[in-house]
RNA sequence: GAGGUUGUAGCUCAGUUGGUUAGAGCGCUAGAUUGUGGUUCUAGAGGUCGUGGGUUCGAAACCCAUCAUCCUCCCCA
């Protein structure tokens, strides 16, 4: 029989990483609570015609899909082989595989909502945190199961829902630790007008896949692309006065209404940066923010302020959260006029970031406070008793699995980190007490069995 | 989808130009110690050298294939 082993890019967490993992699942969830976010749950898996086309080319070859079952069933093997041979043409075919793993939270969001559009109360708040599955190729910061938390506000158009989304990333990322994260902001708005300016709306995505990998290849190889995806040399120089905008981020808004301000798409992107950057310094909420032009995101659905959440430079994991506005996510499901704008954290990648940086606060690692020696079979019960009214105070315990020798029940506490044991042996059940032994200090103290529950045990 | 890396004990890794019975540290088990842990000392268990084939008198080492892993590109969280 061969080993057992874990399918590529999935990992099992131990207790240890399940408690830090709990951690910021819980700092992040209570943060979207503390701003009305209201809860949301979707299945694992989709039909995959939900899915399909929502991520462009790439996503779609991305998306895991499950084969239908029943597929031996001799009655369907002609239907079978046919449907097969369409998949090798690069076909979809219901009859082979008519469900897929959710790739993302969004869009099952969307059809939520394209479903239930008549019972929600608009604008709708809602957070989700779930794990999404990618058949991407497994890497550093990169996994094939993952989770995502989302928070998305749907049926408001008011820009003060992307300066509350901004607060939110700033309010967890604070409360983890990560205080040197980067907020980058841009609008797709101006994107837009940049194409448009340079002549080509339909090159839209070929500049933005472009100019997107600035800060990774530099310039002159943008160039390049932008020439081999078919630019003109004077659109090229105009993409690249657009890329050498720096500064403050006033200074960005300043520079980039002299380039392309007159055009209306232009005009609007930069009103929306400039009430969301307005309002988060008169909010108070320093530093962080940064205006970034050459911020295009892939997923071809947003039309708005765009988000993206950078980990520390000195961690080489890049995006730890992203996000943005969708004026329309429900028209795909046949629901038109419902805007949107979210964002969400991708919590294995802070995870491992607060690794490195070690963020993590002492707290996570506790488990059992007290454990109870097992002194015998009779002393074990008088043991039981009293580690059960410690239990009724909220105070963690365990008692030793069996009789064994104090060396050993000792290592065990000491493995499993327990700051205190509880000795009870023939002599404490005589006189009614136990003996309490702080494992950290060395010291120990005789106290009456009574009085036990009103000693503290950190 | 393209390219590269690594695979030896539970874990981290040595292993010389191919040469006898494959090693170390940590961990594990037992004892020194039958009511006081961490330290120390002693002993012990634990290996299809990822898998399959080939070259050779002889392979952990060389060759081919395969699987797994990690990393880079593409794309993304």
């Amino acid at each position: 029989m061969s080993k057992p082993s874990l399918p590529q890019g999935t990992r099992d967490f131990g207790p240890e990483v399940v408690r830090k993992r709990q951690y910021i699942f819980n700092t992040i969830r209570s943060v979207f609570e503390l701003y009305g976010f209201q809860p949301l749950e979707t299945p694992a898996m989709e039909n995959l015609e939900t899915l399909m086309g929502k991520y462009g080319e790439e996503g779609d070859k991305l998306i895991f899909r499950i084969l239908n079952n029943g597929l031996e069933n001799p009655d369907k093997h002609q239907q079978a082989r046919a449907d097969f041979e369409k998949v090798l043409e690069g076909k979809n075919v219901k009859g082979l595989t008519e469900r897929a793993l959710k790739y993302d939270l969004t869009i099952p969001f969307a059809r939520y909502v394209a479903m239930n559009h008549g019972q929600l109360t608009f604008p709708f708040k809602r957070y989700q945190i779930q794990p999404v599955w990618r058949a991407d190729r497994p890497q550093k910061g990169r996994y094939r199961e993952f989770y995502q938390c989302d928070a998305d506000i749907v049926g408001s158009n008011a820009l003060l829902n992307e300066v509350e989304l901004t607060n939110i990333y700033n309010e967890v990322f604070t409360q983890l630790g990560i205080a040197d994260y980067e907020l980058r902001i841009n609008s797709r708005k101006i994107l837009t007008a940049l194409a448009e300016f340079c002549g080509g709306a339909d090159k839209m995505i070929d500049i933005t896949i472009a100019i997107d990998k600035l800060d990774k290849i530099g310039l002159d190889k943008v160039k390049a692309e932008l020439a081999q995806r078919g630019l003109n040399d004077e659109q090229i120089a105009t993409i690249e006065k657009y890329l050498n905008i720096s500064g403050t981020n006033e200074e960005k808004l300043q520079l980039i209404k002299s380039l392309i301000g007159h055009l209306e798409t232009g005009k609007k992107g930069i009103e929306e940066l400039e009430f969301v950057n307005r309002s988060r310094s008169e909010a108070g909420a320093i530093g962080n923010l940064i205006i970034d032009f050459t911020l295009a995101r892939g997923l071809n659905y947003y039309t708005g302020i765009i988000f993206e959440a950078k980990a520390p430079a000195t961690v080489k994991i890049g995006s730890i959260g992203g996000g943005g506005r969708y004026d329309d996510l429900t028209g795909l499901f046949g629901v038109p006029n419902i805007p949107g704008v979210g964002i969400s954290f991708g919590v294995d990648r802070i995870y491992d970031v607060m690794e490195e940086l070690k963020l993590f606060p002492e707290g996570v690692y506790t488990g059992t406070q007290v454990l109870f020696f097992n002194m015998g079979a009779s002393e074990s019960t008088t043991a039981f008793s009293a580690m059960q009214s410690l239990r009724k105070q909220g105070v963690r315990c365990e008692l030793f699995h069996e009789p064994a020798k104090m060396d050993k029940q000792f290592k065990y506490a000491e493995k499993k980190n327990i700051g205190f044991i509880v000795i009870i042996g023939s002599q404490e059940v005589q006189n009614n007490t136990g003996v309490i032994k702080n494992l950290k200090t060395g010291t120990q103290e005789t106290v009456s069995l009574a009085n036990l529950t009103n000693k503290l045990f950190i």
